[in-house]
DNA sequence: CGCTGAATCAAACGTCCGTTTCAAACATAC
DNA sequence: GTATGTTTGAAACGGACGTTTGATTCAGCG
């Protein structure tokens, strides 16, 4: 009996058990398998509800990766932010590295089925009829913008071009590391820890760093034009 | 046994138009919305010859998979074990590789549609509930096993556990390349061509080269400074 | 020829799905 | 209280799918 919020306190209420329920689901079994009845089942909805808040299933797809992928952008900008204000001129390389991989590992890790969330969000980049990922690449642009801009100051010396590469293969190593990383406990006998998250992450900013200070392949000796 | 083979050539006709028909609408449109209807109609075979043949569409899908696997495996350890000839000790980090990510890349240049197949296969991998999974993953256990051999020997001052994570990177600067390498070109402004097979290429090894010869973490030779 | 087994075919089966419909319940504003 | 707009509910619709069935064709062979 309270002002105005009660019954969008209702609709929020359903909204986000749905959201809840088919981000479970869609991450367990696949956006194809994952029916509507058995995602209103789970979060004791009505099945037309799901019609009702989210137009179609595309949509509730299209909400279910929006509500992480925000979150996600924005924890990495604050990251470079944050090193670019205690840095002395231009953060180096591994800070910016560290800004873009680091939080979808604290992601997978403080979330309950992480991985499979992120197999199903790296699902939704490969499917090539999908029309979220359209959305994700207009909602990545802006990150992209940002950090080949960082990098591009801590690697001066890297023309532009090879920039973009190198983040390309920086996304590869991430996405296939938090939607597969699993995998390696298993085919190295044990030897790999994937839920060590701070090691994990360590790794791959190593990793990455050396990749990102190879020397560039068409040599110093050209001076890039324009 | 007949030397005679007219009714296997009819046979192997069949199953080769369904499964021609089956990669390119598995990566054209995807595994779920590519109805059996649809690839027997493009193969122009008979709707119940896709269980005659394979038994099931998971089947078919195992097929088509299984094609492409196994030339891309023996091409890897064919050039691996050119690069072991041809070198006096062990070859280096670069010739493994370079062994490793370049057949991908010489596939999806050489098949049409090379880039859609390249992300039906990386979405076998990432499909949660993919049985088909088992099977490549399976099929990759000797390759993984190969690969890290001759990375440990061309870097010996690496524990075993950090060449099965940089190797694990290196699967995915491989993998998100071929799946989705095309996008670069986009959000490069046009900087970058995906089209140049050679370049990437080099690109990807000069990257992975360098994330393999970054400083081991907990390593004796740790870096100085943090 | 007639038999046999593989291969193809048309037709159907049963199921599950996303979506729609329309009425009931509900809180709010007058 | 009545009117109004929003949210939930039960039930059905129409279609597409993977799979099965049983007849049919055809080659090889004694």
């Amino acid at each position: 009996m309270t002002v105005d919020s009660s019954h969008r306190f209702d609709e929020l209420d359903t909204k986000e058990a749905i959201l809840a329920a088919a981000e479970r689901l869609f991450a367990a079994e696949g956006v194809p398998r994952a029916s509507l009845r058995a995602i209103t089942s789970e979060a004791g909805v009505n099945l037309a509800a799901v019609h009702y808040h989210f137009q179609s299933k595309e949509g509730l797809v299209r909400a279910v990766l929006e509500r992480r992928w925000q979150p996600l952008s924005e924890r990495r900008f604050e990251l470079l932010e944050r090193a670019e204000r205690s840095a002395a001129g231009a953060p180096s390389a591994e800070e910016v590295v560290r800004a873009f991989v680091g939080p979808p590992l604290e992601m997978i890790q403080r979330e309950r089925g992480g991985h499979a969330f992120a197999r199903f969000m790296l699902g939704a980049f490969i499917d090539p009829k999908g029309e979220v990922r359209e959305m994700l690449l207009e909602q990545l642009k802006e990150t992209i913008d940002r950090f080949t801009d960082a990098l591009s100051a801590a690697l001066p010396h890297l023309p532009r071009a090879e920039i973009y590469w190198r983040f390309h293969f920086m996304v590869g190593v991430m996405a296939h590391t938090i939607a597969l990383g699993s995998l390696v406990h298993g085919y190295s006998g044990g030897l790999c820890d994937p839920h060590d998250v701070e090691g994990v992450t360590q790794r791959m900013v190593d990793f990455v760093v050396g990749g990102f200070q190879a020397p560039s392949p068409a040599g110093a000796a050209t001076e890039p034009g324009s």
